[in-house]
RNA sequence: GCCCGGGUGGUGAAAUCGGUAGACACGCAGGACUUAAAAUCCUGUGGCCAUUGCGGCUGUGCGGGUUCAAGUCCCGCCCCGGGUACCA
């Protein structure tokens, strides 16, 4: 009988669905595993072979976890609302919902196909309004609650409403922060009217609205987060994005930097996410120091506050810079700078961040003041420039140019004192970054190190009242805002007392139009308006400004970020129709955390911090019993495509061409060849360069994609085929060592060279697969030539899990080749069914029991590709034995069943089983068959290897040593000298050292 | 620049505690079967030398070191991939 895997496939296929085969229950008898696969969102594109490598690896994994008796839970679902859909929406006026339920059907396709072990009924899709509603909800318990910092975690606004009830707003509460919260009193809170009080508690609430810099993109109309810029542009895109104040919702995340960086000793992540988290929340420990402004029109006090971590070198400080977005400069620049401020603040607005970034010039100007330093009573002069971020500490620096790379360079520009306050001589090699040295020319620090210098500072400025140490962050507080159609309404209402808002307006503290209000739970969900008009509502609104009854209402016109619904969905999984909570207690407390949550590494910052934080308040809030939604995070590498490029001529090239190519003719070397007209283009195959003068070769240098199908194993391109996809190119001529093709001619060259192929070869790179590099290659196409088992198993023999690698075709006949010699154990081409119940001997009760004892090592340590290796040596070694035994097989296929779920279904049923494969015990492996009486020693002399020899190993060292010394080649090199010593380990080796 | 990974045959890779480097596959070469092809099977396959056999030398990015023994541990460097960047 063949193997015939589409039949046997499509059979299984519809006996699981019938039998509900993957239905998950809270089946509190079995342990509980959760096993997550990152949220994908449903592009138009479908799947290619680089997506499903970690659902392959997850799958199995399950399987693998279900058959050792636990209840696994392993869902899929989609993170729906996103821009592609939206934009499509735009430019084609199809609804997202409609693009989107699209997608997802060919998604649900592909990932049966594949044969994953997904509980469908327990789907999540963000974009759906039973989702959504409780995405809103979460909003709301976010917007009514506000962080403790005195019990150090998020509760109920009503306790903080209670508290300026009781005792007002003073400054010497430990939540107060100068700049967010007003000073009030008891008496005052109680006739604030309802805005001002709504006002108060926006510096609170754990989301909240305020005016802030965001990252504005003016081509996607919306405002975007740190983590969805990169370079200085938009992620999706490349759309330039620039700093503008809007008002903008934002989640107060910061106030959990520090417990997230503590909860990051507790989960077992890849040290590289662990420390990108890490570098993103940008814990730095110092203090904020004081400088009285002593400028000459400034009435009252005035004073700078500097962040810094080197208050060591206070001595070493020589002017002050002040960001130039900072509201100082304008209070401090004297009549005579004035032109000059203004003139570098006008040079800085012109400046775009991806021109900032890409040139790092030292650039600044002098406001004319000076600061007095508070410790010597010098006078430093204070400038502002660009290279001081208003972002981060208190957007102003004290300069230390001794000892800091960028305050030397402006200090040098600018012509300020340089005062070396750190003595490196005895650190060879330290450079100015390194916190080590001396402390000089620094009045009582001198003497002291580095080390010592700052806690003694530290102690003194505090002393004196002139600063005080200070946790800073470079996390900032996320904004929650998108200005698009496609994701959840905010549960929120304005009520609206004055003109309506514009997003753009200038903050005013009287302005109460823009006071939120939150909408009752119980009016959840708040369904997305239909809309015809997509486009944004301009002026920085939202396509739901577009809506006539929205607007009416006074509902928010943003809506929430792609995060919003992709940072919980892990929680709904766990009862993903419940219509009265985000998820039952019992759910919730029965599967708790995510065991292994598998996907890749792009989200280390974004979807991985989202969810912990939201984790966490939900775990104060009293909904979760844990705090950190992922408990192990694995990240399987990308699998690359292979492109096929062809090269090209640039000499008339769009480029720019400074060599006429006045002639007909190419020259070979010693050899030319003569076409019957000029080519629109030349194309040189990969193997004819080193045949053309080396003047020509030059030249040829850019190279273009073509479609991979193109092209033959042999990377010999179909110029007919090319030629109808790219038609402009019908005049293009194709240079290989023989000859030319032209216009469906072949011109043969003139005098032959050396191997005179008529091959076009083209030039294989290794690139990401993308449908604009024209490699993609669809698992769907590889099922049908191969089969799903096939394809599972190939995707992991590909190699280790977490490693980036080329999809390489051709590697794929080892699997299949595994899966029929599999079968051929089970079937005869001619006798048919050959499983005989004969007793297993030693011999194969050891190759099974190997192969189990490898299975379960390597499934413990996600080392799949070691695992398909262990399987085809037991099959080649069971074939080499012609063992077709019931006793063996019928174990054997269980421990292939997570990765073959298909063949091992009906070889398992052909064996005589009736119940699913996949509701099996995982085999126990038995350490007695695997007892080896002889070891094959390796025989070394003086450390070099020289013989084997099989021995017991029952045999002690000098009974080893006796036999191996008659070994003619040992012998040799023993010669006649002395034995030194001998090393001899039991199993292992023996070395003779003489 | 800084922080994480990584570097082993023609290719993907394996080597789990420092103990026979290259398992398992692909590819390639030769052979069997076949009218032929495909499929299948057998043999060989790191490099160099020897090949009549035993074998010898060399080899895990480079240079050192520790050790009876190093792909694995230590020191210094080079290259590739990812992240991040005026973060005070």
């Amino acid at each position: 009988m063949e193997y015939n895997f589409t039949e046997i496939e499509e059979k299984w296929k519809k006996v699981w669905a019938e039998k509900q085969l993957y239905k998950v229950t809270e089946d509190t008898s079995k342990p509980k595993y959760y096993v997550l696969d990152m949220f994908p969102y449903p592009s138009g594109a479908g799947l290619h072979v680089g997506h499903p490598l970690g659902y392959v690896a997850s799958d199995i994994y399950a399987r693998y976890k279900r058959l050792k008796g636990y209840n696994v839970l392993h869902p899929m679902g989609y993170d729906a609302f996103g821009l592609p859909a939206e934009q499509y929406a735009i430019e084609t006026g199809t609804h997202p919902a409609i693009t989107t339920e699209k997608a997802m059907a060919r998604y649900k396709e592909q990932l049966d196909k594949i044969g994953f072990c997904y509980d469908w009924d327990r789907k999540v899709v963000t974009c759906e309004p039973g989702y959504y509603k409780w995405t809103q909800w979460l909003f709301l318990q976010l917007y009514k609650s506000w962080y403790n910092r005195e019990t150090n975690k998020a509760e109920s606004i009503e306790t903080l409403v209670k508290r300026f009830a009781a005792f007002g707003c003073d400054n010497t509460w430990i939540q107060f922060d100068e700049e967010a919260h007003p000073v009030f009193t008891a008496a005052d809170w109680s006739i604030f009217p309802e805005h001002k009080k709504e006002l108060i508690l926006q510096n609170y609430r754990m989301v909240y609205r305020s005016s802030t810099e965001v990252n504005w993109c003016e081509a996607l109309g919306s405002v975007l987060a740190n983590d969805e810029i990169k370079d200085g542009k938009s992620e999706r895109g490349g759309y330039p994005v620039t700093k503008k104040k809007m008002r903008q919702w934002s989640l107060r995340i910061t106030e959990y930097a520090d417990r997230l960086l503590e909860g990051l000793n507790r989960i077992e992540w890849s040290d590289s996410i662990k420390e990108q988290q890490r570098n993103w929340i940008g814990r730095s420990e110092g203090a904020i120091v004081d400088f009285k402004v002593n400028a000459p029109l400034v009435n009252g006090e005035l004073v700078i506050q500097v962040f810094t971590t080197r208050v060591d070198t206070l001595f070493g400080v020589s002017f002050l810079v002040l960001a130039p977005e900072s509201e100082l400069v304008s209070l401090i620049t004297t009549d005579d700078q004035k032109a000059i401020i203004s003139e570098y603040l006008t040079y800085v607005k012109s400046r775009t961040d991806v021109e900032r970034q890409q040139e790092k010039r030292v650039t600044g100007a002098f406001t004319g003041s000076y600061a007095v330093h508070p410790v010597t009573g010098n006078d430093v002069p204070v400038y502002i420039a660009e290279y001081v971020l208003a972002g981060y500490g208190t957007g102003a620096i004290m300069a230390v140019p001794a000892d800091d790379e960028r305050d030397r360079k402006f200090a040098e520009k600018f012509q300020l004192p340089i005062i070396e306050v750190i003595d490196k001589s005895m650190y060879e090699g330290a450079t100015i970054e390194d916190k080590v040295g001396k402390m000089i020319n620094s009045d009582f620090l001198d003497g002291m190190e580095v080390k010592d210098a700052i806690s003694a500072m530290l102690d003194r400025i505090e002393t004196l009242g002139i600063g005080k140490r200070k946790v800073n962050y470079k996390l900032r507080d996320a904004s929650f805002s998108r200005q698009r159609y496609w994701g959840e309404p905010f549960p929120i209402k304005y009520k609206v007392f004055g003109v309506p808002d514009s997003p753009f307006a200038d903050e005013n503290p009287d302005d109460i139009a823009d006071i939120p209000f939150a909408l009752d739970e119980s009016l959840l969900p708040l369904e997305l308006p239909a809309v015809s008009n997509f486009k944004a509502g301009g002026d920085g609104r939202s396509p739901l400004a577009n809506s006539a009854d929205w607007v009416a209402n006074n509902y928010e016109t943003d809506t929430m970020p792609g995060y919003a619904g992709s940072s919980w969905y892990f929680l709904r999984y766990m009862d993903p129709n419940n219509a009265h909570a985000f998820a039952s207690k019992e759910a919730l407390d029965y599967w708790q955390q995510v065991d292994l949550y598998l996907g890749g590494s792009e989200h280390a910052v974004g979807h991985l911090l989202y969810s912990r934080f939201f984790t966490k308040v939900l775990h104060d809030l009293d909904f979760l019993k844990f705090d950190e939604p992922f408990k192990k995070l694995v990240n399987q590498g990308m699998i690359t495509g292979v492109s096929q490029k062809i090269l090209y001529d640039a000499h008339n090239d769009e480029l720019g061409s400074h060599v006429e190519r006045t002639s007909n003719t190419i020259f070979y070397e010693g050899s030319s060849c003569t076409l019957p007209e000029k080519a629109s283009r030349i194309y040189y195959s990969a193997d004819a360069i080193d045949c053309l003068p080396t003047y020509s070769r030059e030249f040829i240098k850019l190279a273009k994609n073509v479609q991979i199908d193109f092209v033959n194993p042999n990377g010999v391109l179909d110029i007919e085929q090319y030629i109808n996809w790219r038609i402009e190119e019908e005049n293009a001529a194709f240079v290989c060592r023989g000859g030319i093709y032209f216009k469906g001619n072949f011109y043969e060259n003139l005098n032959p060279i050396e191997n005179p192929s008529r091959d076009f070869k083209t030039k294989a790179e290794v690139e990401k697969m993308s449908k604009s590099k024209y490699n993609v290659v669809n698992p769907d196409d590889i099922i049908a030539e191969y089969g799903a088992d096939c394809f599972r198993m190939y995707e992991m023999f590909l190699g280790p899990l977490e490693q980036s690698k080329p999809w390489d075709q051709k590697g794929i006949n080892g699997t299949a080749g595994f899966l029929r010699k599999l079968w051929r154990l089970f079937y005869d081409d001619k006798a048919g069914f050959k499983v005989t119940t004969d007793d297993a001997t030693p011999a194969e009760l050891k190759i099974l029991h190997k192969l189990l004892k490898k299975i379960e090592y390597d499934m413990e340590h996600l080392s799949f590709n070691t695992s398909v290796s262990a399987f085809m040596i037991a099959i080649n070694e069971l074939t080499e034995l012609k063992c077709s035994k019931h006793a063996i097989l019928n174990e054997l296929v269980i421990a292939l069943a997570p990765f073959a779920p298909f063949t091992t279904e009906e070889l398992w049923a052909a064996l005589g089983n009736t119940e699913s494969i996949h509701l099996a015990s995982f085999p126990q492996f038995n350490e007695a068959y695997l007892v080896e009486s002889s070891f094959n020693y390796p025989v070394s002399v003086n450390g070099k290897l020289r013989a084997t020899v099989e021995l017991s190993l029952s045999l002690g060292q000098d009974e080893v040593l006796a036999q191996v010394t008659e070994l003619e080649n040992v012998k040799k090199w023993m010669e006649d000298k002395a034995v030194k010593k001998v090393i001899f380990v039991k199993g292992k080796i023996i070395n003779i050292v003489v």
